[in-house]
RNA sequence: GGCCCCGUCGUCUAGCCAGGUUAGGACACAGGCCUUUCAAGCCUGUAACACGGGUUCAAAUCCCGUCGGGGUCACCA
């Protein structure tokens, strides 16, 4: 039975990394009938557990990364906090003592740091001289007398070879030579992350631990706990790193300034302040941040396709599949595929496959993908009317594939804004309104013409309109510039007699009015 | 600095383990087509094996070295 785990510490937020980390294991778990565990990391956390793992929580749930046994649904194991579990983690303390595995250490912090230095200007690997070790309650009795107290290292080899089969990266050796003691146990009697860690492997039975790469060097110490412990040594799986953009460093939350640069990257994040904008939320770093998944819950990139692009993070199929829904990915999916060097976060590649994904949906699914977000806005009702519910599928029909991501509808602001609240540019207006001599004229001659309209639907209109250039001897150009800003204030937007059809004639006529109203007598 | 990992188009990558490919794909970029704007679509094109040795009839692929990048060396996780 395979059992994988994702093990986040409660940091406040869900990193891109980190998913990626839990969709391998979730994934392998899947592939092999087995399951996938969540666990939570709060050995040393101080802050209020609850609130710093909602946002995780949330990311997994919202992305379908759901846990067989963890937070929220329980399990054999439980409880799946490691702050909970310290009783656990003593009693394999005190069985590493007994065994002769570990040991009490009453260095003071000052006097290791000493050691370290020493080593260093002497260029040498630091080994600590075990001055202060107690192996015995009289050597400890000495130390204590002095006012000392003990924490608890591992005794580890300091000769030999461990050598490490990694699914992924294959066969690592490492010197035991250049291994430290490491503390496991505080003086408080808490407990350390590699000693948990361990322990509750052994304990939820997780026979794959896949994690990334940055661990492969805590390996060695991990293995010598479990080895002292009697425990089986579980398989390991480093994944790559997940790398800045353009870059082999690791990515951080940090550095966004940074990332802003890269043309790419650079984009995504503008493109979700914008729509973070109109949303009336926070575009600051630190709550709209491309390396965190909330960023894409937020401005409604579709968890599918979020999914789609983590899996091809340092794994992939083959030299040309790129598009994955859950199902094929779960079949397709396989360790030794994943890559081995550092797999950059590339935005413009998330950006295509989430169009590719977004452009898979149907009308009512796009629909219904869209509607929270004009509802927050308070463009339409909460909840919609039926009649709301069919004018912004006119307009999702219309727009086709404009809208990227579900806060794009939020740019087409001139469809949902009363007409006499329509903004016109000002510049668009002088240049295609007031400027060309022939515009107002025409204008005014083809709003009789749409008046007198008897259906106003898109094909019908697009006959009317080419009828009334082509009687006038013009190009359809010659209008219909005019006639988009007239009714929608700006140059761009979508097809022209979708437009008109979407807004109906009495509020055609309206915008146009007023636009000859304010070319007529502008202030 | 020690140890460990990694180096293929501008970017993300396939190919490497089991040597023989016009070194493939996607995105980006350039040109063209389509076109009422924007978006999309279609066609075409530019573009890479870090470097140096070795093994071999043959090396991106195997071996050695160099250089470069990164990770890790906590009473953090």
């Amino acid at each position: 039975m395979v059992r994988t785990r994702f093990a986040p510490s409660p940091t406040g937020y869900l990193h891109i990394g980190g998913v990626r980390t839990a969709l391998f294991c979730w994934l392998f778990a899947r592939q092999h009938g087995g399951q996938f565990i969540l666990r939570i990391d709060d050995t040393d956390v101080q802050r209020n557990v609850a609130e710093a793992l909602e946002p995780i929580l949330r990311g997994l749930h919202w992305l379908g990364i759901t846990w067989d046994e963890g937070p929220e649904v329980g399990g054999p194991h439980a409880p799946y906090y490691q702050a909970q579990r310290l009783p656990l983690y003593q009693a394999a303390v005190r069985e590493l003592l007994a065994r002769g595995a570990a040991y009490r250490d009453y260095a003071r912090p000052e006097e290791i740091q000493a050691e370290r230095d020493e080593a260093l200007r002497e260029g040498r690997p630091f080994v600590y001289s075990r001055r202060w070790m107690a192996e015995t309650d009289a050597e400890a009795a000495r130390f204590e007398a002095e006012g000392r107290q003990p924490v608890v290292r591992l005794k580890m080899p300091r000769q030999g070879t461990l050598v490490l089969d990694d699914m992924i990266r294959g066969r690592v050796e490492f010197d035991w030579a250049q291994e430290q003691d490491h503390v496991i146990q505080r003086p408080d009697g808490s407990c350390l992350y590699h000693l948990a860690s361990v322990v509750d492997d052994y304990e939820m039975g997780i026979t794959h631990v896949i994690r990334a790469e940055e661990h492969l060097s805590n390996t060695p110490r991990q293995i010598f706990i479990l080895e002292a412990l009697g425990y089986p040594r579980p398989k390991y799986a480093h994944l790559p790193f997940v790398a800045e953009p353009g870059s082999r460093s690791k990515l951080s939350k940090r550095k966004l300034d940074k990332y802003a640069k890269d043309r790419e990257f650079g984009e995504l994040l503008r493109h979700g302040q914008q729509i973070a904008e109109r949303l009336g939320l926070s575009a600051d770093s630190e709550h709209l941040n491309p390396v965190m998944v909330d960023f894409y819950e937020k401005l409604g990139y579709l968890p599918e396709a979020v999914i789609n692009y983590l899996a091809l993070l340092g794994w992939s199929l083959d030299d040309r599949t790129e598009h994955f829904t859950w199902e094929t990915l779960i079949h397709a999916f396989s360790l030794d595929r994943v890559n081995r060097a550092p797999a950059s976060f590339d935005a413009r590649r998330l950006q295509a496959i989430q169009e590719r994904h977004a452009g898979l949906l149907s009308l009512d699914q796009k629909v219904d993908w869209v509607l929270p977000f004009l509802e927050r806005v308070g463009w339409i009702g909460s909840p919609p009317t039926q009649s709301e519910r069919a004018y912004v599928r006119s307009v999702v029909q219309a727009a086709g594939d404009r809208i990227k991501v579900a806060g794009d509808i939020l740019q087409f602001q001139e469809l949902f804004v009363a007409d006499e609240k329509l903004e016109y540019n000002p510049d668009d207006f002088r240049k295609r309104v007031i400027q060309p001599p022939e515009a107002l004229p025409l204008l005014t001659e083809l709003r009789e013409e749409l008046a007198s309209a008897e259906v106003f639907s898109a094909s019908e209109l697009e006959k009317l309109v080419h009828a009334f250039v082509e009687k006038r001897g013009l190009k359809l150009s010659q209008i219909i510039h005019a006639l988009r800003v007239a009714v929608t204030g700006k140059t761009v937007g979508f097809g022209m007699f979708d437009i008109l059809a979407i807004l109906g004639k009495e509020r055609v006529l309206r915008r146009i009015d007023r636009a000859l109203a304010l070319a007529s007598n502008p202030t």
